[in-house]
DNA sequence: CGATCTGTTGATGCTCATCAAATCCAGTGG
DNA sequence: CCACTGGATTTGATGAGCATCAACAGATCG
């Protein structure tokens, strides 16, 4: 059950049995959520750790002016919002943008699994320093890079992840996520989205059809998009990950 | 010596005595950074938790393009890289924008504090926090908001959070930051900087002399920069902090 | 099968970057 | 003490990048 989130792990370190046992004992039931329908909402005191069984989802804030800016995109696999007990309420919300089965690891449990799985909790800690470096990375992606750019450095970001997860076929994977919805991650309209991703598709580094992204040249996408996977900190266990594509 | 930083954590909680004691006696000697030069380098291996005890500093990566992006400015009692130890490599680095003095509580030393001082980790894990859903907003205001908004929402939460830490004077502080490097973290560039500035001024929401920012109508400025201070999480000790202005 | 959502393309205009030049100021060395 | 230098700020002119508005085709769905 939670295949996608240990593949994940494995690249700070392998858990034992006993680890993917133990953490399996603390979930709550699966919660199957409608696309379009909140996970957690702004507001709300947290009630928990997520991880994500199945689906797409995406955190996001709205402005006043009514701009829906994301703020990170979750796949299958995903642990959040680790440690966001001391908080009292939600700053954000977080909705699914395919049907998704969630499962929660209450508060009042997560403190237990901090002092019986210590080396368990490391893993989960590090999977936490790694979302808040990719939410670094995704500021420097919309304040110093241009759309196309700015685009195709997303996408390498996407393939890696989805990579560590084991959720590719080789250069390729389920993208099941609108223009409007990668332009709002981008802070570009959806109409220009359009523009731009016909750019890659025309100088041959993506396809993208069926809601499947496909790379066609890794290296001319990378190069183009500045991507320099460092951030995603997979080094520990796997140093080439991002070389041997 | 850690003033700043404990009237800060007072918005989650009050420490005692022992626990500012407990966390003195762990510090290195002060360490003094002259202007410009790296508090902390990107590629290098984390060395522990640092405190600005003086001086203001920002957090920053470089694209391939040689555009500088901020990531956070640093003032005065500000605590960072708390548990990054799980990390092999720093992302990014860390520059003094005035001449800074730091300590620095080495990784083998934080293990210990996190055992002994159990409340008083909290309150620096609810900072943690704090630091992660400002670059929350952060990546909002630069991915959704106009320039002129975005200074004045970058600016409200500067006031706020340096009055938390005990360094306004009313409604003015110093902000030893030039136009070009707010001009880096919002994603602009030094000229539009300056005329974005010279608007709020016109429009006499704000001045800024000599270093130092005074606001002259808060009500407006925050009206105009969509500026919502929820997401400082500081309503837990003092639910009135950002009306009683 | 109409209704709604998504993606595409064209036309137009606004926001902000870029280039350039002038002013101001702090620091530096003669 | 003053000339010189380099950084910070300001203002103007021009152009690029992206938003906005609009129209349409294809897909999806109740």
């Amino acid at each position: 059950m939670l295949r996608y989130l240990f593949n994940r792990l494995d690249n700070y370190q392998t858990s034992t049995p006993q680890e993917i046992d133990a953490l399996e004992r603390l979930t709550s039931p699966v919660r199957v959520v409608a696309k379009g329908e909140d996970i957690v909402q702004q507001q709300q005191p947290p009630n928990g750790v997520h991880i994500l069984l199945e689906g797409w989802a995406s955190r996001y804030k709205v402005t006043r002016e009514g701009k829906y800016q994301t703020l990170a995109f979750l796949m299958p696999g995903d642990i959040f919002d680790l440690h966001i007990n001391l908080i009292d309420r939600m700053d954000h919300s977080i909705v699914a943008l395919t049907p998704c089965r969630v499962i929660t690891i209450p508060n009042h449990r997560v403190e237990a699994l901090y002092e019986q799985q210590p080396r368990l909790s490391h893993a989960l800690f590090w999977s936490t320093l790694v979302d808040l470096s990719t939410l670094r990375e995704w500021l420097v992606n919309v304040g110093s890079r241009p759309s196309a750019q700015r685009l195709a450095h997303l996408l390498c970001e996407l393939l890696i992840r989805a990579r560590t997860a084991g959720l590719t076929n080789d250069l390729s994977f389920e993208l099941p996520i609108t223009q409007r919805q990668l332009g709002e991650a981008m802070g570009i309209t959806s109409v220009h989205m359009s523009r731009v991703m016909s750019k890659l598709r025309k100088e041959d580094m993506i396809t993208l059809n069926d809601g499947r992204l496909e790379i066609l040249d890794w290296e001319k996408l990378k190069e183009f998009g500045d991507f320099e996977p460092t951030y995603l900190h997979l080094d520990r266990a796997h140093p080439d990950l991002a070389k041997d594509l």
